[in-house]
DNA sequence: TTAGGGTTAG
């Protein structure tokens, strides 16, 4: 090779920016060797890969080049697939027949990474022929992209058929077959497929992790956690997600205290897996330790870590910081981002900024989905804005094309009933062009009872015992309608109905995080010291509310507490009263009192945090299962509203 | 001279 040529490759090995590509440029073409493909092969692989936003460059040498081979194709596809614009990686391989060339193994790898990415099965289905055709769908590489591919589009029997016209898998082809598996929920097909491999490494224990993990089965996957051979990051962060993803919150913390402990580095997916647990658990000042670590571990411009952030602080009920992680994250905003900002709005009661965001999100040119549509219908629902629901109901599928789910109509249930037009609701969901499910009806069955609509009420009970008679949700809700209406005897006549169905209550828990640690306080729960404490602390509460503010516990919600009744103990209390109650016992004067609960907080709790927000002069930030409700100075954000 | 498999957010 021509000294100046070597010159070129090395200079371009050290090039960082298209004005420095451009220079070299000029210098080969000046000294006539543009049509060597070594050289301009380089060039373009710089351009198309190395150096960011300088792929229309690339293309535009390509196409001039006078004598292009396959590694360039290659190459700009491989750039194209990691651009903004992937899917033009797969015309370069039209662009190669043209020019008749001859694709091999990695054009089709490239292109069929793409057809994954974007579950283009189609596409992955003709690029199959075509490796097909040139005898390439038996080498390994392009094998076991395709075992992926179709994998990731869900079609698993493909995706083994891909997999057996490799005469002899390796090990990456192998877990690239377990994968898919994986990615087609099929837990059972992982664990044989597993059985059936004739040699593993860690990446095949991973994935059997994940397999168990996805598929909630939490006791094999801690299982196998324990008795794994060697665990690298990515089982670290396979079983905290997991943990998680299914609930075990304070065990995910301690996973990830652990994981520090054993000075392994912590990276973006441990931190974003164990912000949704404290998203989950609401606690908040956990959060703030992790923001803290997100950015001492320099993943803070990382669109997911952002949006886990952005989630944690919104579903903490800290929404200024939800908004200023938002202000502040980098130009990259997803779907993701937008849904949790407008979802996190929504729940504080925030409806008109939530559409406001909306609208911003359609300018900045984020094609909304069907789960960001259910973040907008909510947002409306919780702020009253009936007409404004209707308008994006319909705009969904008329605009967006996006077909409504159970999902979208049960909000557009809750937008009528919330706003006490029943009927109206009732109307809505016969002319449904789907199946109404119980959520539907207990939706219905709610707004009845904030309503006091007795005879719809029933009809709705009716609906919810033949499809689900075990919820002891939907006997509390008639009860409640019967209640407001003195139907004491149609209260007592449910209240034996409930006993003889033996139908169970969901128990009520709530947490509460006071110096860093979250404690959770269940209904009826054993009772250990901190409960003991907290018991102690609510009823001088109590009779101090009594004293001092004239409050008279509320009987309308008898069946509340039926268990509790039934056990004739006289000091039984609701989750969140014993959670504010440690929280008066422990919190700081002038500290905000947080606490999260699963179920929907009662009226009677409602009224006794309001009274506590304003003798004790502490504000109290509820997170039940439908909102946030915030208590100062007597009032709540909520306006009875709930 | 380009590479294929594992964990993350609504």
């Amino acid at each position: 090779m021509h000294c100046k040529e070597r010159l070129c490759i090395s200079l371009l090995q050290k090039c960082r920016n298209l004005k420095q590509i451009e220079q070299i440029q000029a210098f080969v073409w000046k000294n006539g060797f543009k049509a060597d493909p070594v050289v301009a092969g380089k060039l373009i692989l710089k351009c198309a890969v190395l150096i960011p936003d300088s792929l229309h460059h690339a293309r535009h040498l390509l196409l001039h080049a006078s004598n292009p081979d396959v590694f360039m194709y290659n190459t700009l596809s491989r750039g194209l697939s990691e651009s903004e614009t992937p899917e033009d990686s797969l015309i370069t391989l039209i662009e190669m027949r043209r020019r008749s060339l001859t694709p091999d193994s990695y054009s089709f790898a490239f292109a069929l990474k793409v057809a994954a990415d974007l579950m283009y099965l189609k596409a992955g289905i003709q690029l199959h022929c075509q490796a097909l055709v040139y005898g390439l769908n038996t080498h390994l590489f392009v094998g076991t992209t395709l075992t992926g591919m179709y994998g990731e589009c869900g079609y698993l029997e493909y995706a083994r058929r891909a997999f057996e016209e490799m005469s002899e898998p390796n090990i990456v082809a192998w877990n690239a077959m377990l994968t898919a598996c994986f990615r087609c929920d099929d837990i059972k097909k992982v664990e044989f497929v597993f059985d059936e491999m004739p040699f593993r490494n860690l990446t095949s224990w991973n994935v059997m992790l994940a397999g168990y993990v996805k598929a909630g089965e939490v006791e094999l996957a801690r299982k196998l956690f324990m008795e794994l051979p060697m665990k690298d990051g990515v089982s670290w962060n396979t079983m905290i997600v997991g943990l998680a993803q299914n609930g075990h919150l304070d065990e995910a913390f301690g996973l990830f205290r652990e994981l520090r402990r054993t000075g392994m580095k912590v990276n973006e997916v441990s931190l974003t897996g164990v912000l949704s647990a404290c998203a989950q658990a609401g606690a908040l000042e956990f959060g703030k330790i992790l923001h803290g670590l997100v950015e001492k571990a320099g993943v803070g411009w990382i669109v997911s870590i952002n949006n886990a952030l952005l989630d944690t602080y919104a579903r903490c009920g800290n929404v200024d910081m939800a908004r200023l992680v938002f202000q502040r994250m980098p130009d990259k905003k997803n779907i993701v981002t937008w849904t949790s900002l407008i979802a996190g709005l929504a729940v504080h009661g925030y409806g008109e900024e939530a559409i406001q965001y909306f609208h911003e999100m359609e300018e900045y040119g984020v094609m909304p989905d069907g789960v960001l549509f259910i973040s907008v219908l909510y947002a409306c629902s919780h702020a009253g804005l009936i007409k404004e629901g209707c308008k994006y109901f319909n705009k969904m599928n008329k605009v967006y094309g996006i077909e409504p789910t159970i999902e979208h109509y049960g909000c557009m249930v809750d937008l009528y009933g919330r706003a006490g037009l029943l009927q109206k609701a009732y109307k809505f969901i016969n002319e449904m062009p789907i199946l109404p499910n119980v959520v539907i009806w207990r939706t219905l069955l709610g707004a009845c009872s904030f309503h006091g609509n007795v005879k719809l009420a029933e009809q709705m009970k009716q609906k919810l015992s033949e499809l689900d008679p075990q919820d002891s949700g939907d006997y509390i809700l008639l009860s409640n309608v019967y209640a407001a209406a003195a139907k004491w005897e149609d209260v007592g006549a449910l209240r034996k109905l409930m006993s003889s169905h033996c139908v169970k209550k969901t128990p009520g828990w709530s947490v509460i995080e006071v110096h860093r640690t979250t404690f959770t306080f269940v209904a009826g729960g054993e009772l250990d010291e901190i409960t003991g404490q907290a018991h102690e602390k609510i009823r001088e509460v109590i009779s101090r509310l009594r004293i001092e503010s004239g409050y008279v516990p509320e009987t309308k919600t008898v069946l509340h507490d039926i268990e509790e009744e039934e056990k004739e103990n006289a000091v039984s209390w609701h989750s969140e009263k014993l959670a504010v109650a440690y929280g008066l016992l422990r919190t700081c004067k002038g500290k905000t009192i947080r606490i999260v609960k699963n179920l929907r907080i009662c009226s009677d709790c409602h009224n006794v945090m309001k009274l506590i927000s304003r003798v004790y002069e502490v504000d109290i930030v509820v997170r039940d299962r439908s909102r946030f409700h915030y208590f100062k100075d007597g009032t709540c954000t909520c306006k009875g509203y709930w």
